[in-house]
DNA sequence: ACCATATTTGTACTATCGTCCAAATATTCA
DNA sequence: TGAATATTTGGACGATAGTACAAATATGGT
């Protein structure tokens, strides 16, 4: 990692005097999430973190062994709180009476804990989320598995969910479309400039709320498009869809 | 990069006896782009790829001079005909008549050259979209001004085309719209086997041709959904749009 | 205050990184 | 063919990677 001139005012506050870090352990997961989710895993070296937390990069090693561990254990700090917040919001979801309504509380039950969760509520949820965004990328081994144990469930949960709401689709093209949801939310917090590039400024891609807006109402008319065994998307005069707006 | 216990049947394969390679530099540049789009840009080496290619390292430097120089002669490889593909694509789709018909066939300009185009049809197209949505999460440099460059005329004429089709949805949502479509797009081809994996082998996450109608299916529909200053994205007894399946 | 334990430090090890370079070898064309 | 050029080779360079470890220091219970 050489990027980012540098920021030496942060790394010299970090260290002046003999003023110890009240914990420095806790300083080094800070710093190594910050690091990764911003440069990826591969980028960042344990002494860029060592540094960066104002620690020494034996210490790195004293508490995590591993670079790998200390992959891991952000992994293990979030993971937890993230998907209790998912199931949490879920099962409220679900308890929602009109179909509509509960389809959206459902997809919002998803999305939300992926910008919010964790300890930290400003900006520790976007964080690890992004995080995951470059580790799928990335392909880590060790991330693989957290993955496919920790995730997985939550995913059917979600599916199922949305199954009951939409009984007509097919459960197949249901993954396929929370697939794509994953993907979008992905790419929304590791490329949030390039919304407000192309959008010329008239959109700022790092309000998450908004963010969650616009994922929320698309993602739900992409759930309740006519699957793909079915020809039409929509019968041909779809007027009644933007009411007051005929389509041409 | 330390994965994938050898191949070394290939290896060997690429320089028995004194067999020369035609063109050294094609074989580097093909070996390149393979190992980046699988395992990133950070975590593949010089030597990985000369190793691949059956060269020796100092081969790949006399070639491109630097690694970043040889993700660059990747990219310039691909871009312009993908751009240009997608040009000839979006301009047929303009001229479809029904406005349902040509949004569909919009959407279906910008996704099938990203799973097609370039030299090697048969995966060729897909591996250099692969590439891009890796780099896209380690946020290379030298990729980001390329982006820029390349890639934003592409997207803005295509947000223009869909807006034409959809002029009552302002262009900010559109542009959000588009974006969660590339996310998806790049997340779809970085973990199609978590597609196989979430719907139980009914559903294969590498049948590009699949992925392709899924995702053009999607993104119509989110690409349709009233905007977000429309509190109601369908009026609530919305039966029409299933004909013949009601949602409840 | 003292000892056992926990933590931090500084340094060193080996491996591998991107890049460079001179010599060896292929290729091209007068 | 022979000279000019293009390419490949193998080895080297300094820089930096992850990790290990003994010495130094801080901490907490008695």
């Amino acid at each position: 990692m050489v990027r980012k001139p540098a920021k030496s005012g942060m790394k010299a506050d970090a260290k002046i005097a003999s003023t110890r870090k009240p914990n420095m352990r806790e300083a080094i997961l800070a710093a190594a999430e910050e690091l990764f989710s911003t440069y990826g895993f591969n980028a960042v070296s344990v002494r860029d973190i060592a540094q960066a937390a104002g620690a020494n990069p034996g210490s790195v090693t004293y508490h995590f062994k591993t670079k790998d561990g200390l992959l891991l254990e952000i992994y293990r700090r979030h993971c937890g709180p993230m998907n209790r917040r998912r199931s949490e919001l879920l099962a409220a979801a679900r308890r929602v009476r009109d179909l509509q309504d509960r389809l959206e509380a459902i997809v919002r039950a998803y999305v939300l804990p992926a910008f919010t969760s964790g300890s930290d509520l400003a900006g520790g949820g976007t964080r690890f989320t992004r995080l995951r965004a470059i580790m799928s990328a990335e392909g880590n081994e060790v991330v693989r598995k957290i993955i496919a144990q920790t995730f997985d469930d939550t995913s059917h949960a979600f599916i199922d969910a949305i199954h009951e709401s939409l009984p007509h689709i097919p459960r197949t093209d249901l993954v396929w479309r929370g697939h794509f949801l994953l993907g979008a939310l992905y790419y929304t917090l590791v490329t949030p400039e390039r919304v407000s590039r192309l959008s010329r400024g008239s959109a700022d891609g790092t309000d998450a709320g908004h963010a969650i807006e616009e994922l929320v109402r698309a993602t739900v008319a992409a759930l309740q498009a006519a699957p793909l065994d079915q020809p039409a998307p929509v019968p041909r005069k779809a007027a009644s869809v933007n009411p007051g707006r005929a389509l041409t």
